[in-house]
RNA sequence: CGCGGGGUGGAGCAGCCCGGUAGCUCGUCAGGCUCAUAACCUGAAGGUCGGAGGUUCAAAUCCUUCCCCCGCAACCA
């Protein structure tokens, strides 16, 4: 089956940050767990090279455009190439493909008569270059960052009917309970639509913005920052030019934070519905990482994460598989570098430790050759067929966020259960009697076995550990595909003992 | 009464929808083991599940109410 997956596009008026990793990430794990069963994956991720903020940036550091954005967004494109994320594609707005297609899109939803012209009349601050709510404002009636009262000013701007859709998506949200997960996101959106929806403004002038779109029937404005970025998902698959374009649609799968619920789930799909296009098949909704404590992370408290940082003290793996282990479902989730040190911890010491007790176990006693699987016992099959099953379950689930992190979960579960059998039978103790040399075997093949069905289901969180693990195991070309059966290490193949796979911390 | 989320042993979380011995990770303590990355295994201590009331044979779980924390609140992505 072909699939597609997208992560938000990032805003360049900042450095990639651990919120950033951590979407991108969660986007290339589900990538590599649906091509393990076999799916046709498209991933995309990027930037967005748009609108007013991204403009202050530019004019702030007196660089071209150009030079500024490439710099920029070679920031996330490179850190993203160190966290191992397998992008299909790198969207960049600036992209001049993009920028045809979403003035295609704006020109058709025109066409069909949904877009108009009007007068829009509200509280604008010069120092913010914005227009103000008056809940925005301070006690005074001032713009709490200038401190200066805003002018009632009024502008001519196009704007799109939200409101004639509103029904339809509030069932379409009631009719497919899946598509917004986890589901009190869902709730949060059809609370958004209790009330009737204002038009959404979706032009800018020039003489304020000049980073952006032109409009297709009115060269004196660019479109609405989210007009722009939200079609990145679709002219990606070069809508309105790729026969193609449905195949990949029907089963996408849209990952987003919190805080861009709005825009993705009532902008969007009533911009597709406008186009007569489904919306995308699924959203996967994650919260924040805060400080340790619940705190925000600020600079000034000194709690921030940086992710360069964290890989290299401990590398991609750990980073991704604690992202991965630890973002609760019901909120936001904390991070912090003791936290990432905990969980790496506990990473070396259940897997890189089970590798390492095994591996140098078949080295000085068995001349580091794999023994047969024909010395097993009940007891010994049904503990690798249970590790086995459980994976294969898991594999065989959707694709959600509860999914990946059951199989977090169930890895943990699994080194956990390899170490307590390897304890129980004590083969340290087996190998110096020569008559229990065939249960001393088993013992080894059974936990070997149970490494290897560890080191295939890890792959998504963690792949170059997953390889590492394959080829220690005698496996020389490792295939990563959703297959459990159990028992499969061929006997007499050479095991490597290499470094650990999670040294200690110095 | 704007909307939503959360308050569970020292820390971080699961359980709540579909009531029935309160579970996991880390930390602490004791013991075991000595193959291994001072790792691994076993056991223990520690919680009136934010407060109060209600329903029930039975409530962390359902209902009511109060308190506290955190987001969002619509041209600021």
């Amino acid at each position: 089956m072909e699939k597609y997956i997208t992560t938000p596009i990032y805003y360049l008026n900042g450095l990639p940050h651990i919120g950033h990793a951590y979407t991108s990430i969660l986007g290339d794990v589900m990538k590599k767990f649906e091509q393990m069963r076999g799916n046709d994956v498209y991933y995309t991720t990027g930037t967005d090279e748009h609108g007013q903020k991204n403009q202050h940036s530019i004019e702030d550091s007196g660089l071209a455009p150009e030079v500024f954005l490439q710099e920029r967004s070679d920031n996330f494109r490179n850190l993203f190439v160190k966290l191992g994320i397998d992008f299909d594609f790198f969207v960049r707005t600036s992209n001049p493909n993009h920028k045809k297609i979403v003035q295609e899109i704006l020109q058709k939803i025109f066409d069909k008569g949904l877009i108009i012209k009007k007068s829009y009349e509200g509280l604008y601050c010069e120092g913010c270059e914005q227009f103000k709510k008056k809940t925005d404002l301070d006690e005074n009636g001032c713009c709490p960052d200038h401190k200066v009262a805003p002018k009632a000013i009024s502008e001519e701007n196009y704007f799109f009917k939200l409101e004639p859709y509103r029904e339809w998506l509030v069932s379409y949200i009631k009719n497919n309970p899946d598509w917004i997960q986890p589901a009190k996101y869902a709730h949060e959106v059809l609370g958004m639509l209790k009330e009737p929806l204002e038009d959404l403004c979706i032009s800018r002038p020039k003489s304020r913005v000049w980073l952006g779109v032109e409009l297709p029937f009115d060269k004196d404005y660019v479109t609405y920052i989210w007009f722009d970025a939200l079609v990145n998902y679709i002219s990606t698959l070069n809508f309105g030019h790729n026969q193609d374009f449905d195949k990949r649609w029907q089963n996408s799968y849209h990952l987003i934070a919190k805080d861009i619920l709005k825009p993705h789930c009532i902008y969007w799909p009533i911009m597709l519905h406008a186009l007569g296009v489904d919306p995308v098949s699924h959203y996967f909704i994650h919260g924040y990482w805060i400080g340790e404590g619940g705190v925000k992370m600020s600079k000034s408290l000194g709690n921030v994460v940086d992710p360069v940082e964290v890989i290299d003290l401990m590398g991609v793996d750990a980073l991704r598989f604690y992202l991965i282990n630890n973002m609760t479902m019901s909120g936001d989730s904390q991070i912090s570098m003791d936290l990432l040190k905990q969980g790496y911890r506990m990473l070396a010491n259940n897997i890189g430790n089970l590798q390492m007790r095994v591996l140098k176990m078949v080295q000085k006693n068995l001349d580091g050759k794999i023994p047969s699987c024909s010395v097993l016992n009940a007891e010994d099959k049904a503990l690798v067929e249970k590790i086995a099953d459980g994976f294969a379950k898991i594999y065989s689930k959707e694709m959600s966020l509860e999914t990946i992190s059951e199989l977090a979960d169930g890895i943990v579960k699994a080194g956990d259960a390899a170490n307590a059998y390897f304890a129980a039978n004590e083969p340290w103790v087996l190998a110096k009697n020569p008559e229990k040399k065939e249960r001393f075997e088993a013992v080894v093949y059974t936990t070997l076995e149970i490494l290897r069905l560890i080191g295939l289901a890890i792959y998504p969180l963690a792949p170059t550990s997953a390889e590492k693990i394959e080829k220690s195991l005698g496996i020389a070309n490792p295939k990563f595909v959703a297959n459990f059966e159990a028992l499969l290490l061929k006997d007499g193949d050479s095991v490597v003992v290499g470094d650990p796979l999670f040294p200690m911390l110095a």
